[in-house]
DNA sequence: TATTGTTATACTCTATAACTATA
DNA sequence: TATAGTTATAGAGTATAACAATA
């Protein structure tokens, strides 16, 4: 408990991981700018062909669940890459309320060329750190992002004010 | 040059890492929002004086740049702040225009606190990965962190378009 | 003329509320 | 009655533009 007492003016060993992540997250989805322009893809578009190249994803309410937006953001965008066949979108048979979302042939080529190219260049920046705190870097985060969001920002969210 | 052709429908063997480090950060930074609140601090208010407290920073310009804000959104985070006593705010003599700022005790002790209770609970999520994945994922953010931005975007930021 | 800080305004992004159709 | 998707509206957050003081 002594690590209290002194815990108002001590300086820390390290900075917050938020005051870290938060700039890096910026600089790398800045990086991707150019290369998701070059593929006529906005960064929400990618997200949304990413997210269904990667998950099997049934409804529209599981994307934006599943994305982190919000249902009616989504909205606009799923017009948009449908429009240019990049998606298809059909009423589930089963619930007619449903809407399924599939990627067509060229959505899923064109959202993996353009993460290829993305991946390529983060490697490129990659290189400039310690191969062993790469390999670490990776694999942490890989186990960060696997953890449920609760356990890292510890639900103390909503306290309810009566 | 085999793995551009292929480069169009293959998956790859990690996820981007902005789409990694943006979640985090954002979850790393819900963690603090309850840490902020019980010390009457909002996260830009915190961030200013973090800034402050880890940097000899003179004028409200040199803050904006450090912080990544705009110039005119820390005026009220300053304003609040002077008024709390958490810091100082007085013209230089040497130039009258710029007004110098500097932390408080108070101010000083107050961010040092609520950062050393953030820091606490960071600590308790990151024991829960591997102890040399997690010491290779702080070097390696530290390392990362230390490049010019522009390292990373590849500074193809604004292309002029005449 | 250029720069620091400030204020007022406009704009972008995002969420909330209201509606239609299916169940 | 409740839910999936859609549309229209309102709100938060942010940047842009105009201003006063100083150099």
């Amino acid at each position: 408990m002594d690590d209290q007492s002194d815990a108002g003016r001590a300086e820390p060993s390290r900075r917050d991981l938020a005051a870290m992540l938060a700039p890096l997250a910026q600089a790398f989805a800045t990086a991707e700018l150019p290369i998701l322009r070059a593929h006529n893809l906005t960064m929400w578009a990618y997200v949304v062909l990413i997210t269904l190249a990667d998950n099997p994803i049934r409804s529209q309410a599981r994307l934006a669940a599943a994305t982190g937006a919000d249902k009616t953001r989504i909205i606009p965008i799923l017009d948009d890459l449908q429009a240019r066949g990049l998606i298809d979108r059909y009423p589930d048979p089963a619930d007619r309320r449903v809407h399924l979302l599939a990627l067509t042939d060229e959505g899923l080529r064109l959202c993996r060329a353009a993460q290829a190219q993305i991946q390529r260049h983060e490697e490129e920046v990659l290189a400039r750190i310690d191969p062993a705190d790469r390999a670490g870097l990776l694999r942490a985060l890989a186990a960060l992002s696997a953890l449920p969001a609760e356990e890292i920002t510890g639900d103390h969210e909503s306290p309810p004010t009566p």
